[in-house]
DNA sequence: ATCTATTTTAACCTTTTGGTTAAATCGTTT
DNA sequence: AAACGATTTAACCAAAAGGTTAAAATAGAT
């Protein structure tokens, strides 16, 4: 956020905006240098090559989004504070980069190896939530259900309205951005009360 | 699914699971050649440009996820047949060709216009399912939530576990494809069980 | 048999792109 | 001032990729 950085830095987040926007076969090291205000040489000074600038873009991308679900599963709370705290602090990540979910899946898909190389740290996180939920179940708190399944369900209806932000602004709603930011902001509240609908029981 | 075909359904066929695989800038006209049997040369003589092969491909890709919907959608029944029909639907379509949903979801950010093209006779989907449910919330059968909200809602669900295939299955499901299909097996089920206790008024 | 459209072969061109290199410049530190 | 790292400039290379071309081969129809 500060205008003062090294160039270094200047390229990560270069690196990153173009990545994100374009892929990684679509990015162009040209455009990395041109976004960062430096020239193709530095870049290539800095990082050899491009797959390794994408390995660092790739990583601390991927890094935020597990800190954040890291964050959530990690406050000791009920669930349904649990809940509350996860699909908020989820949503607020993705308002702030929109493009994170894109490109990450996009990414996950070209090279699935990558997920094992991370595994071990994600592990945790998995069984932390898988074990909130189980609890849950066995406290009648809610409906039996499969950890997997509620799990997806949540990121799913976290993630869609991003990813498929033009055919949610375009299809239903006019291809009016005030009313897809409109539709973003109702998201958290929405998306809470859709879950607990469907799994608390009352 | 016929073996005797045409070179320009065998190029289209090619094409369709090339440019699905990698997307427009990862795809390689040559590759697609190859794919279909042929060489460089023939499948410029049939398709001048990539650029103009690929536009017949989403188109037809696309098209063939819009078919699916209108099919749901004009079978005139009540709400939860029509909910049953459109998830069990869409998710049979999804199991077919898992990867619709990244290269219509990739290719539509990449090039959001597109969808302002074929805007019309989507118009007329969204109109009918948008009044399906307002009809269901008018008659109390299923509690006050905006059209768009449910819609994404339940696209979502249904989308999501193909295209974070390999964060599902490599979180969640030890990396094992026999339990990624188990769990595919179970979408349905789960996805209306899901959504009908979310909104389902009873 | 010949005409026609289809297909192959293979060479070729051009542009784009990732990556390199060498020399010069600028700034800071010592 | 000398020395060092950071940065620029600009030319260059090689590989990949989209696209073209011309000539030959193949096959089907009349």
């Amino acid at each position: 956020m500060v205008k003062e950085q090294n160039t270094e830095d200047r390229i990560v987040d270069a690196a990153k905006k173009v990545f994100i926007n374009k892929g990684m076969d679509g990015a162009r090291m040209q455009e990395i240098a041109n976004e960062a205000g430096i020239n193709k040489a530095l870049l290539h000074y800095y990082f050899r090559t491009k797959n390794k600038l994408f390995e660092k873009v790739f990583s601390l991308v991927f890094g935020d989004v597990l800190h954040v679900i890291e964050q959530a599963v990690t406050k000791e709370t009920d669930f349904e504070q649990f809940l509350e705290n996860f699909i908020r602090q989820y949503i607020r990540l993705l308002k702030n980069k929109p493009f994170i979910p894109q490109f990450v899946i996009h990414e996950l898909n070209r090279k699935p190896e990558r997920i094992v190389a991370q595994i071990q740290s994600k592990n945790v996180i998995k069984e932390q939530m898988f074990s909130i939920i189980e609890r849950a179940v066995e406290k009648k708190e809610i409906r039996p259900i499969q950890p997997v399944h509620l799990v997806t369900n949540i990121l799913a209806l976290c993630i869609f309205p991003f990813v498929a932000k033009p055919m949610v602004k375009g299809l239903a709603l006019d291809d009016d951005e005030k009313k897809y930011k409109q539709y973003i902001n109702e998201r958290p509240d929405e998306v809470v009360a859709f879950v607990k609908q469907a799994v608390l029981l009352r």
